[in-house]
DNA sequence: TTGACATATGATCATATGTTCATATAATCA
DNA sequence: TGATTATATGAACATATGATCATATGTCAA
């Protein structure tokens, strides 16, 4: 669906726009070699990804005060036990959740902390007056 | 799609596993009253998911180095400039960008420098070795 | 004014996503 | 053992998304 193909992966054409105004090309091949690597913006964007759904953000909010089981998630995100299953399948596979298992219980807690750290800073910015 | 009703508007249905390990009505409580509400978690999901696409995360990259015009920026992120247009008008919607326009040209660039910190907290975090 | 150019946008299409339903697995209890 | 409970997962479906193509708008140069 996304192009994820490298900048540098595409042959270089003459710039459409390069009659119309100025341009430094040493200046421009600095800033290329500079910008993220395709790896990194794939990882980069996979994690923005995962926390770009309310479900998952509710989910995030919720274990961010402790680790909860799977029936309990289901009530306080207000969403069906399977599909709270499938999405915490989903951060688990991402390495954000954890699990731990006790008889038929399975509590989930925060594998990844900077995930909070992001939550915190965003929610922070939304409520932000404009 | 994604369900964001609100756990408090469904009305309560005793939880499933109850029965299985004790809750405490109180703090279960509690901890409902200290969750993110509707509105704000639908913002940040928002704005995660905007920078969720590997194209976006590459054009916040670019503009992290200052104002860009459109073709400068389809060709450093390596997409038409018809897709770009098109992923700048949701940034755009967002007010994540901001446009200059002179004469034929537009001048793109970031009008919300949080998101710069987040992609920054975000890569470190992915770079670090596990 | 005409034509070339930079950008924007609507329509379309293939693919991705999130939920639901049905079912599977595994643990506990009668 | 058989029934119940907690969680997991596959299939199906509706909707969302992102790219492309065609076309529109607005600007500048000749």
């Amino acid at each position: 669906m996304t192009k994820t193909a490298a900048p540098s992966v595409k042959p270089t054409v003459a710039q459409a726009c390069e009659s119309s105004h100025p341009h430094d090309p040493q200046a421009l091949a600095t800033l290329r070699a500079s910008l993220l690597v395709d790896a990194t913006v794939a990882s980069v964007a996979e994690v923005f990804k995962l926390l770009g759904d309310p479900t998952r953000v509710r989910v995030v909010d919720v274990l961010s005060h402790g680790e909860r089981c799977v029936c309990d998630l289901a009530e306080l995100v207000g969403i069906s036990e399977s599909a709270i299953s499938h999405q915490l399948r989903l951060l688990r596979a991402a390495r954000l959740v954890r699990v731990r298992r006790t008889g038929r219980l399975a509590y989930y807690s925060l594998d990844d902390h900077h995930v909070v750290g992001l939550l915190h800073d965003t929610r922070k910015h939304v409520e932000e007056p404009s």
